[in-house]
DNA sequence: TAGATTGTTAATCGATTAACAATC
DNA sequence: TAGATTGTTAATCGATTAACAATC
């Protein structure tokens, strides 16, 4: 099992382990294949299918534990410990980021919030202080941080991304709708939930 | 052309759309699938296969006009008109969404904020004032909207759902981290940026 | 002409699905 | 035993990629 996922059977575990945190939280102890599909539009039996090529998980008849799951998919991912990342952009994106119970429900942890703007400097969001960009690269050596978020406008998009390169980051997550220029060990995750909504009204409307 | 497309072309369709509509702002009068494919991380030649199904809309040696590439994808993605959406939730995220430049820029108009938390009522949130969620089935009704984002809190997410499918939406963004339940002619995507993170870290430590 | 890039073919690989025996 | 659900097979379909002729 040191093999590297395929990128579609990454996607679809972590798909599953977001239904099983959920799951678990509800106090649902077992779950099926099917309900599983209920929730994530995939098929049931691919389900079963990527759950059995790393072991017989489940229980003919009754369906799998949530937490024994979960416990396996995690393995699987290599996403078991905290993982700091920083984020760059103070104002109403960034503070609602920051403030997320999402991010810590994965043991995810967002260490500091930078921003180029003078007044923002200084703000409290949460239990963090906003810091000038200026000690991102400080930041990121002491929390050994590789992972950035990018909320600020398009138009200073570019200058979070080069600022997050410079600090060592490998991989960015940007919600600006920016097209940003890194290198080529860099990966960058762009969120544009407009264009997912017109994907998604292509189906309703056809 | 009268054919639905599959998930998948759907989906890379989008993607083109949204760095064509950045190359256009950023000036750029030609693009070539190589330059589409650094930004999407799709193969080129996938690139070319997607478009060349549709018609021949490049121009060897020279790559594709990003204007008129744009109306075809339009054209192809039946997403030419204006949309109205509702959006449920009057925090910080809500507001964050609400100011976005993303949606305008294709199409999609954020046509009113509603909230059940009587504090929020009544405040002002770019052009838009928060209006009590029991408006919704009228307002929904007037502005022809079946697209609604819920930007609330996981425990009252659920609630915004019903709100939101009693008043007919039949596509919800889902920003929290909770399992909504639907009936079938209703679509979910929920985001989840923590998840989405695992993944990427995944191929990043692999 | 030389260089660049599209459009298309052909081959391979992974995703998807139906069906069903195994078994709880 | 009866009902439910997994694990697995087999068949199909779409995605991916390399290669390259066509052509701007």
């Amino acid at each position: 099992m040191t093999e590297r996922l395929t990128v579609g059977v990454a996607a679809r575990l972590s798909r599953y382990l977001q239904v099983l945190t959920q799951a678990r939280k509800m106090g649902k102890e077992r779950i099926s294949s099917q309900e599983i599909s209920e929730y994530t539009n995939i098929n049931a039996t691919q389900i079963r299918r990527d759950l059995s090529a790393f072991g017989r998980f489940g229980k003919r008849g009754v369906g799998y534990r949530t937490d024994g799951l979960l416990d396996e998919i995690r393995q699987i991912l290599r996403t078991q410990g905290q993982h700091n990342i920083a984020l760059i952009g103070g104002g109403r994106l960034g503070s609602a980021i920051a403030s997320s119970p999402i991010f810590a429900e994965h043991g995810i942890h967002v260490a500091a919030v930078l921003d180029n703007d003078p007044d923002k400097v200084g703000q409290r969001i949460g239990d963090l202080t906003v810091s000038p960009i200026e000690e991102l690269v400080e930041i990121a050596r002491e929390r050994n941080i590789i992972v950035g978020v990018i909320a600020v406008p398009a138009d200073s998009a570019q200058d979070a991304a080069d600022a997050l390169i410079n600090a060592g980051a490998k991989i960015i997550f940007n919600y600006s709708e920016a097209l940003l220029d890194v290198p080529a060990d860099v990966t960058v995750h762009t969120s544009n939930p407009a264009v997912d909504l017109l994907y998604a009204l292509y189906f309703h409307l056809a």
